[in-house]
DNA sequence: TTACTATTGTATCAAAATAACACATTAAAT
DNA sequence: ATTTAATGTGTTATTTTGATACAATAGTAA
């Protein structure tokens, strides 16, 4: 019976939701995180969203609180299993406490993803029914770097998959991860200016076209070129490379790098954020 | 025995507590509000403190989460109880998550506030235990008319009398309030231009004086007059109406109103906040 | 090699926003 | 009527922003 909702194998899942069911006690009760893990490739912002392993749902990677854990260690952790990374830039956005927010049990699953959840429902109740109740989830959005992430095959649970997906074509998500993720971008395109973008969704060596570029995706607008490239050298957090060997057909331009100690220095100041 | 700690009379204070011990299965458990309602008086900008009736401690107003409330409304409902206002600007600012966040009971307590807790914990375990937990607390800030409010007697718990404090001379508070006062000050700061202040702090008349000084008490700095003034009749939601009457030895000053359908104007066009 | 192309780095100029200061106005005090 | 102190507004210089121009140059095509 149980194995035909196990892609990973009876005893993987078995062992899972044992440990879950173990787990729930050392959790901080109705408390949870979600994180908004953004990267940028192909001139894209994207977010990292997970599948379902036995249906065809999307959601943002999340978790809950251990009990002896700071909430901000508990979006780390997040952070840490879906990506690898650890030092990244990491902040808090907002809090969802609607009493109505959907519980994961919420969704129109297909007939094996309520297969399987019957099949919980049967066999750990005690996890079924911590699942299904009210949570307030604090979000926190991550900018990561996509080509130095490895996602880890994650730590059980109900989904496998994942995929970085485009901001501006994000499929339907379970519960209200659609409204989190709009609440993150909006929050992050107030304050566009004062985050170290570039430090973290760019890579190392970068140009100014990549730059606005970037620039452009979040707030969905074009920029002037010359103005652009006028206002970022301004800020002085970018040092100047040598020539780029681009394989255009064109004057190359010049690398930039982002420089955190400049970049600090704003912070200090209370021009930018940490 | 009871009565000894309890101003407010022993059947009241029995009533409440038994109250407390029943509503408890209504609560979300593990997490909490915190509001910092601030007020404008004086020239100086002002946050509402509870005292706790046995004790000298100050705090913030907070609450529990209703089961069947929203996490806003659960902050809404504790803005009514200790200032009898409604429709305001209420705004949450940020979740305290920490592991070491103290509880309530880990204040330096008198020797009467101690009683009074040995009290508690012997006669309503139930209640005592609930309160010393840890919470994961969110912050809302409001902004009111300190003329208007009205604070009633509220509905027990351990807390009476009230103070209008102005922010740069907070006392100790209990708990990590201090931080969170600090946190929400640091908020409005970033985005005062964005905030309708004026429509909540000031009274419904006001002076361009007036209107500067409660910026220079938040930015802690002092402003040009002259252009401050044509700065902020350029935003337009400001109608200008006959003289004042002033007092003084001097030019009568112009009276202003906060014109709210303006500012609404700006909130959808995106600038401003509501 | 040379001319051409597309894009870059920088300059220019007008418009708008900001900062510093000047000055005439006026309600109340004398 | 005169004085005083703060207000409403104006002026000027400085900085920032927006729009456009133009020279420089890596590669392409001849």
């Amino acid at each position: 019976m149980e194995k035909e909702f196990l892609t990973r194998g009876l005893e993987d899942e078995i062992q899972d939701l044992r440990e879950m069911e173990d787990a729930i006690e050392n959790w901080h009760p109705g408390s949870s995180v979600d994180c908004v893990i953004l990267g940028y490739e192909k001139q894209k912002v994207k977010v990292l969203l997970l599948k379902m392993e036995f249906d065809d749902l999307r959601m943002l990677p999340g978790g809950m609180i251990p009990k002896n854990k700071d909430l901000r260690d508990a979006a780390y952790h997040v952070l840490k299993v879906r990506t690898g990374l650890e030092s990244v830039f990491l902040k808090q956005f907002h809090t969802f406490g609607r009493k109505d927010r959907p519980s994961i049990m919420d969704n129109s699953f297909s007939e094996k993803g309520r297969q399987y959840l019957d099949h919980v429902k049967l066999n750990y109740p005690k996890y079924y029914d911590w699942m299904n109740r009210r949570y307030i989830t604090t979000g926190y959005f991550a900018l990561v770097d996509i080509s130095k992430v490895k996602v880890e095959y994650s730590s059980g649970q109900m989904n496998e998959k994942y995929d970085w997906v485009a901001i501006d074509n994000i499929p339907d998500l379970i519960m209200d991860h659609d409204r989190i993720i709009r609440k993150c971008l909006d929050f992050i395109r107030v304050q566009l200016n004062y985050l170290p973008i570039s430090m973290n969704l760019l890579p190392d060596e970068f140009t100014m076209k990549d730059l606005q570029k970037l620039y452009e995706a979040f707030l969905n607008e074009k920029l002037e070129r010359s103005n652009f490239q006028r206002k970022m050298l301004k800020l002085g957090i970018f040092d100047r490379l040598k020539k780029k060997m681009s394989g255009a057909a064109n004057k190359a331009p010049y690398l930039y790098r982002f420089d955190k100690d400049k970049y600090n220095e704003l912070v200090k100041k209370g021009i930018g954020v940490l």
